[in-house]
Parts: C-alpha cells; structure tokens; sequence
DNA sequence: ACAATCTACAACCATCTGGTTGTAGATTGT
DNA sequence: ACAATCTACAACCAGATGGTTGTAGATTGT
C-alpha cells in the first residue's frame, strides 16, 4: 500500500515542476517575473517567438506553481513565486538524503537496525 | 541578441538535468543509484518497461552527468553523483537570487527601460 | 564449446512538446 | 463609437520523447 495517496501524487508536482524548468525560455520566464511583475505581452517582447508560445510558457509554469496570474485590467500581471521555487530545493535535498542513507521512510527501502558501519565508502 | 555566447552553455546544461529530473522513472532510478550501485539489468527488474527504455533513461541521467557507470565485468554498474544533484540545487539557488534583487549581471536581465526606481514592490 | 547473461544500439511507433496562425472577448484611449 | 491593446484559446504542424522489438557483441558459468 503507498501511503502517500495523495489527488496530485508528488510525482506529479515533481514532473510539472522539473518539467516547467526544463525549457530555458520557460527558466528566462521565471527570473523576470521572480524579479518583477510582468504581463504577458511585456515578457513575449523579449522573445524570439509569438505572443501565443509565450502565453503558453506563462501557462506551463502557472501550472507548476511556480508563477501566478493577477488580472488588472486587461493585462495578466505574473510574478514569480519563490516558495515554489524553494519546494524544488527539498525534492533535491530528499535526494540527497538518500544519498547520505539518510531515508525518511526506512521501512520502506532499508530493514532498520543497519549497524554496519557503511561511513566512508566513498572518494 | 542574448550576449551570453557561451561554449557549453549553462542553459544546455540546465536543460539537461531538470529534462533529466522530469521523469518519475528516471528520480526512482535515480534515487536507487545515489543510494548504491547498481547494474542496468538490476535497475530493470523494478520497472514495467523493457531493459532497453531502463537503458535508455539512465544513458540520460548519465548524459545530464547526475549518473556514472563503471564497467565490471559484462555488467555497467552505475551509481548517483550527489555533486550534480547539488548544482541543480546552486541553480534553484540563483533563482532565489535574482528574487532577492541580487543578481549578478544586470546588464543581461534588465533593459533601462524604466527610470522609475526599482525600489522592491513586491506584495 | 556452448548456453546464459548483460549491455549496446538501431529501427520503428505513438504521444507529448514547442512552435505557428487565426479568431474572439475584454479593456483602454481618443 | 471606434480603434488599439491585451488576453485566451483552438487548430494545426514538425520535432522531441518514451516506449517497443530485434540484432549483435562481450563476458560468465558449466
């Protein structure tokens, strides 16, 4: 039984959040709008494409929560959010507990009560 | 015109490991390999894919560099590299950067556009 | 020698992705 | 009222992606 039985399983935020960052116009996006809010036609001016594929971008990464949406008028001013950008941190430190040996959940890799002295294996 | 010319690009290289991070396979095989060496065919047996696509998604957790293999034998023992998890996390790092206002070089985000003072109106 | 195992890689296929254009609704300025 | 601007979204298209099967080479065990 996987515990973890989320609606939106954290694989899925991983996928949408990993996934949104792996464009660099999608990681150019997001610098500006964590510097400042935007709209959405004055980020398309800084790009080599339509305004539609910018939209599109904003959407992607609105999707991952990496950036909301404000409507003020008839412009859609997005700004980064930079807690979402700290959520992928801890997906990267979980990773790194692993690495370390360090599980949270034991039971579920490991039998507990390792006491070999597994220090030092490495470089 | 993006004045950052470089020879390998740090985009390239971003865009390497978050699409390599974007696939819930690869963050599991991932995860089995920073916790321990394994061989391809080990690895294989956990998933509901055939050997070649495990093949395929560790050549590019090894091509974004967050994955070595050694040979031993007639097996490719490949294990995680904690170091490119960390850079990944140095990139998140500078995003968080440029949302503190501290960005490294400013000539090549902002356009003077604005002489209204940049005095940090966030929410 | 021979069979079994492990890896590498090519060819192929369906779907996803990143782009385009076009159309339409809402807001603003004159 | 009217034109200009900004956004939203649909339809479409080429290329990337994630999977498959098949073939072949290298290593190991008997």
């Amino acid at each position: 039984m996987s515990s973890t039985s989320d609606s939106t399983d954290a694989e899925d935020r991983a996928d949408a959040l990993f996934g949104a960052l792996a464009d660099r116009t999608r990681r150019d996006i997001l610098r500006r709008v964590l510097a400042g809010e935007h709209s959405v036609s004055r980020l398309a001016e800084h790009y080599p494409m339509s305004f539609a594929a910018v939209q599109k971008h904003v959407a992607i990464l609105e999707r991952a929560g990496l950036v909301t949406k404000r409507r003020v008028g008839r412009e859609a001013l997005a700004s980064g959010d930079v807690e979402a950008v700290r959520s992928v941190g801890v997906l990267l430190d979980e990773l790194e507990d692993v690495w370390r040996g360090r599980i949270a959940r034991i039971d579920d890799l490991l039998a507990p009560d390792s006491r070999t002295d597994t220090t030092t294996e490495k470089s």
